[in-house]
Order: C-alpha cells, then sequence, then structure tokens
RNA sequence: GGUGAGAUGGGUGAGUGGCUGAAACCAGCAGUUUGCUAAACUGCCGAACGGGUAACCGUUCCGGGGGUUCGAAUCCCCCUCUCACCGCCA
C-alpha cells in the first residue's frame, strides 16, 4: 500500500511513475485526494468536538466531587449535545476512511525510476546472460529423464493427489534435498539466517503480505481452521515482522528458509505447465531483508548477484531479466527475474524472481525501525527465491544428461552421495 | 474434545468508574561521579493521526467489536486468541 502522505505530496509524480506500469491512475489519485481532504476536515470537527466534551466531562467531576450538583446537571445537558454529533462524525471519517483504504489497495506500487516501461513480458531488458546453451547429442525432455531413470513420477502423484503434486523417488528425492541443503548452506555462508516456518498462516498474515484480499484464490485454504497453506516462504518469514519495532542496529535483517510452496494456479493449463514447469507444490529457499530505506536499492544488487552465484555454482545456462513496469507484480518496485535455460524445451524457465517493494509492504505490516533521530521509520523490505527448485532440476536434468546418465554438478556431488544418475 | 484462568507500553507486571497514557521493575537513551572491561546516582524514555516554522497543542489507542455513563483499562454483551490441567496423540 503506498503512503497517503506521499501521495498527498507528489501526487504528480506518482501518477507518472505508474505509467511505467501502463496505467494510467490520474483519476483513482485525484479521487484519493479529494476523500482525504474530507476525511481529515471531517476528522478535525470531530476532534474539536470530542475535546469540547472531554473538557466538560472532567469539570462534571470537579463539580460534584465539591458539592455543586446543580452546576454539573446543567452541563450534562450540553455534554450529552455534543455526544449525538460526536457519534454523527465519527460515523461519517469511518466511511471516509474506510473509502480512501479501499481506494489505496487499488494503487499498485510505483516503479523505480531505472524501471523500463511496457505492458507485458516482451518488454523486459535482459541485462545479462551467462554461459551459451548446451549442445546436446540426445535432447530429452526433462519429464522423459525422469521416467526412463524412476526419478520422478508424475502419475504416481496424479494417484495419491491429483496433477501437479509429482512423487520424487530414489536419487530423484535425494538430488532434490542436496539441492535445498546446498541453497540453505550457501545462504548461510552468505549470512542469512535460517528459518523453518510454519506452513500455514492465519489470515492477518496474508494480509499483511498482499495475498489477500484479492489474491485469494491463489491459496489452499483449510476451512476447518481458517488457515492457508502458504504460496511461498515470504509470506510467514516476512509477517514475523509485522507490527514490529526493529532498533537501528538490527538491521539488515537477513534471513532466508526453506518450505514447500502450495499454489492452486487456478487457471493454467496446456503444453507450458507440463513436467516440472509449473505445479501446485513444490520447494523453495526463500531470501528475505528488511532494511533501511537508503540501502534498498543497493541490497537488491546483492541479493541478485547472490542469486547469480548459485547459478554459476550449478553450470547452468541462464540470463537476469530487468522486468518492465507492465510485468512487475503489484507490490514491486523494482524486479530482476533470473531465467534458466532449459536445453530440451528450449525456452527459458524463471527460476528466481528479486524484488525490492520499498515501503509498499513495511507499509501495511507496520514494521518499523528507530532510526538515529529517534523517530520510527518505515524499513524497506526484499526478497527473492534462491532457488526454486522444480525449474532448476529440470534445467539440471536436461543440461548434464549423457547417454550413460545424468552428470551431477560438482557442488552437488558431497551432498547427494552420487555423481551419476542411472 | 472437557474444565478453569487470562489478554495492559520493548519485556515483566500494578491498576475495579474521574487525580491513569497508565505505578514499579528490567531493558534503552542522556548526564554526573568513581574510574579498568563495571557500579552508584540523576533525568529522559509508547504508538498512530491531525494542527503549528518550532516549543507545543488536540484526538485516539490498555486483544477485537458493540453497549451503559456527563465520564470506562476499570461495569455489561459478543468475538478472537493465549495459557494451565484432564483426555487423545506424532
Amino acid at each position: 500500500m503506498l503512503l497517503i502522505s506521499r501521495i498527498r505530496e507528489n501526487h504528480e509524480e506518482i501518477i507518472e511513475r505508474l505509467k511505467t506500469r501502463g496505467l494510467d491512475m490520474s483519476e483513482i489519485v485525484n479521487n484519493i485526494l479529494t476523500v482525504d481532504a474530507n476525511a481529515r476536515r471531517t476528522r478535525n470537527e470531530m476532534e474539536s468536538a470530542q475535546a469540547e466534551s472531554n473538557q466538560l466531562a472532567a469539570q462534571i467531576g470537579k463539580l460534584i466531587k465539591e458539592g455543586k450538583k446543580d452546576e454539573a446537571e446543567s452541563i450534562k445537558n450540553r455534554t450529552s449535545e455534543l455526544k449525538t454529533s460526536v457519534k454523527e462524525l465519527s460515523e461519517k471519517v469511518q466511511g471516509l476512511e474506510n473509502q480512501l483504504k479501499e481506494l489505496l489497495y487499488t494503487i499498485p506500487n510505483t516503479p523505480n525510476v531505472s524501471v523500463p516501461r511496457g505492458k507485458s513480458a516482451d518488454d523486459n531488458k535482459e541485462v545479462k546472460k551467462v554461459g551459451e546453451p548446451k549442445q546436446l547429442t540426445q535432447k530429452l525432455p526433462h519429464w522423459e529423464l525422469a521416467a526412463k531413470y524412476g526419478i520422478i513420477d508424475f502419475d504416481l502423484g496424479v494417484k495419491l493427489t491429483g496433477a501437479g503434486f509429482p512423487v520424487y523417488r530414489g536419487k530423484g528425492a535425494r538430488l532434490q534435498r542436496a539441492l535445498i541443503q546446498f541453497f540453505l548452506d550457501e545462504g548461510y555462508k552468505n549470512g542469512y539466517t535460517e528459518v523453518q516456518p510454519p506452513l500455514m498462516v492465519n489470515e492477518a498474515s496474508g494480509y499483511g503480505t498482499g495475498q489477500l484480499p484479492d489474491k485469494e484464490g491463489q491459496m489452499y485454504h483449510v476451512g476447518v481452521e481458517d488457515l492457508y497453506l502458504i504460496p511461498t516462504a515470504e509470506v510467514p518469514i516476512t509477517n514475523m515482522y509485522r507490527d514490529v519495532i526493529l532498533k537501528e542496529g538490527d538491521l539488515p535483517v537477513k534471513n532466508c528458509g526453506y518450505t514447500p510452496c502450495f499454489r492452486r494456479e487456478a487457471g493454467s493449463y496446456g503444453a507450458h505447465v507440463r513436467g516440472l514447469n509449473r505445479l501446485h507444490q513444490f520447494d523453495k529457499v526463500e531470501i528475505v531483508q528488511i532494511v533501511k530505506p537508503e540501502d534498498s536499492y543497493g541490497v537488491l544488487e546483492d541479493m541478485s548477484d547472490y542469486v547469480q552465484s548459485l547459478l554459476d555454482k550449478l553450470g547452468l545456462h541462464y540470463r537476469v531479466l530487468l522486468l518492465c513496469g507492465g510485468d512487475m507484480g503489484f507490490t514491486s518496485a523494482k524486479t530482476y527475474d533470473m531465467e534458466v535455460w532449459s536445453p530440451a524445451q528450449e525456452m527459458w524457465l524463471e527460476c528466481s524472481s528479486v524484488s525490492n517493494f520499498e515501503t509498499f509492504q513495511t507499509n501495511r505490516l507496520k514494521c518499523r525501525f528507530k532510526n538515529e533521530q529517534g523517530k520510527t521509520e518505515l524499513a524497506h523490505s526484499l526478497n527473492g527465491s534462491a532457488l526454486a527448485l522444480p525449474r532448476i532440476v529440470a534445467a539440471i536434468l536436461e543440461t548434464y544428461q549423457t547417454e550413460n546418465g545424468i552428470v551431477v554438478p560438482e557442488v552437488l556431488r558431497s551432498y547427494t552421495g552420487f555423481d551419476i544418475i542411472d
């Protein structure tokens, strides 16, 4: 949620920035300004009525103590008048403030100045490409390799649960576990504190990171207990800092965590969801940072570099995209996507997304810190996948396939305990 | 699932109708003093919103919502959550 104070001060600039997303929000922004002015004026009226009423109530108390009952009674008439007008005004204020909130919820984050204009993925800017597409003598897609070596069983998952819930077995399961461990160890080496959060969250957490109210349909809902299965570790890990005032010395907060992620992915179908490309349950290691505002863009680059270092170590061909305004998430001010090359499908697969949310999340979360002047100030929040497993597994299987089997990348061997899947 | 207790500021925890935005203690900040990785003493120390250049002023907030009252942390109703004991159980 954008800060109302920022809209008051810089509404022209905000409208301009939002054009980067291909949106014209001028009408809504102007609407907000009117409603806000209205709400403030009404609130002022209400507060002065309350102030008078409070004062009179204090007087009455005093008079009663002094035994001047008659005087007290005469003042009571005036306070009951005030009481009704306070009630009316407060209802009006509440109405206006709700209206304001509704309007604010509809405005996405303002893209940073470095974000390119654009409407769709076609307008994303490739900022880096590392490696070359692997030249393969055999070129089987990962789902065929998975079947050939018996490491991932999609049909069995359908039997147990449904499409999008694969069963990993044998070396497939070990490879999964190796990747998770590798990513967590790398995170630890880079100063991230590991967290094992709950896999279900309550409604308040859903609102905190913005999954609720609009993206309700994306999450699995456990009705009996009214809880949601997490779509990403970002939800519980970021919500740890909901309603928290950090000390300046606590920043930067650097957390990483492995969790399974659950996504309904309603409406997805077709060839691009084949195999591991899109699942309802998948594993991911997430990194989250809470930082001082002036540091957040430097940290975004650090996090992006860190994610790239993982892909480098795995020896995969990848590229880094700076997302254009139209392709960025609602809450992000700047996002880099990392896409890994799938040599058999001959397409790029998104495997990480690193974003700076500035105060968009922390405003709703009320995640603040006390700055040097002793003032509480909203922190900036960032997160990124480091990394999401399925597409990495797909890329590894396809990239390292040989006639003799799939060669395990060097860095994983101490974790897997084997160097070839055959 | 059953029974009982509770929800107060960064933490512990007083407070049963006006003098309480809230005692005390701890933590934190500033200073004084003695000086060796510290003690003693003094002062400050919640948040949000609005107004003012500022000092400052006003309003709201004691789990959430509603009610009684001139006046509610304190009384009444509803909800949520937490804890303890019992039952069940990885």
